[in-house]
DNA sequence: CTGCACCTTCCCATCATGGTAAGGTCAAGT
DNA sequence: ACTTGACCTTACCATGATGGGAAGGTGCAG
């Protein structure tokens, strides 16, 4: 099939299929005479399985890895899981640092009154807050 | 002061002081006559309010609103509440995407043994999980 | 006069994705 | 046979916020 049909089966835009290929997540696929590149079933296997951990947020060094250990039947799940565990921590990581953003600018826009006046303590605030480093 | 100095005192990187000065948020600095840029204390107090709004995780486009209106004293705090209240909820947006993620990453992982052996939920998952959406 | 810290501009890289331009391929309709 | 339109190809540029590095100028202290 077509680039185009596979984008559709998968969810991912044909633009980022040809972009994994260029820089080899994805083999090279088989080309037509008329130099179109042709996926067969296999291909859509693994780009629905770069669709999903892409969802899942996965970087793609990661998804690298994972399909790496996709295809080594001798891997033990614990490298799966330690890889898995590893992106938990950064998701955390990332959820509490917005998470503080948002309890700070909550504070700040509860004390605003939002109102016609210019009197703002959100503007003051990041005009004046003491840094925290 | 040199632009060193300017950037020890707000936590701005000198390579990003040019960067905002290049795309207008900050006026362009004044020069000495070896062209080094120059600063004052008002140069730091507006850096400083970068500064903090950036670590809020405003964007660019927002801080430029907000300068604006830092430096409108006609505006109205309305209009700085609903910037942030709008930012609020995209705050809130990306922390309940991600926690979505987490919780299913938690639950794949949760199932898998994590030993020796190949058998793997989380593989499993990815190599085929159906698509929602 | 030399060394060193600092500054300047310019270009390139990241990460994942999209846009656009200029052109080739193919099947269906006239 | 010819046109139309959908599809494909490569190539280049853009995003947002930041850093890296090269090549060269400035200024001060030893």
């Amino acid at each position: 099939m077509q680039i185009g049909e596979a984008s559709r089966l998968t969810g991912v835009s044909a633009k980022m299929i040809r972009h994994y290929e260029a820089i080899g997540l994805i083999p090279s696929a088989d080309r037509r005479d008329s130099n179109y590149r042709d996926y067969g079933h296999h291909d859509i296997h693994r780009l629905g399985f770069i669709r999903r951990a892409r969802d899942l947020g996965f970087s793609i060094d990661q998804i690298r890895d994972l399909l790496r250990l996709w295809g080594d039947t001798h891997r033990s799940s614990a490298d799966v899981k330690a890889l898995t565990q590893t992106h938990i921590a950064e998701l955390d990581a990332k959820i509490r640092l917005m998470g503080e953003m948002r309890a700070t600018l909550a504070n700040l826009s509860a004390a605003c009154d939002g109102d016609h006046r210019p009197d703002c303590p959100i503007i003051e605030g990041l005009a004046g807050m003491p840094h925290r480093h």
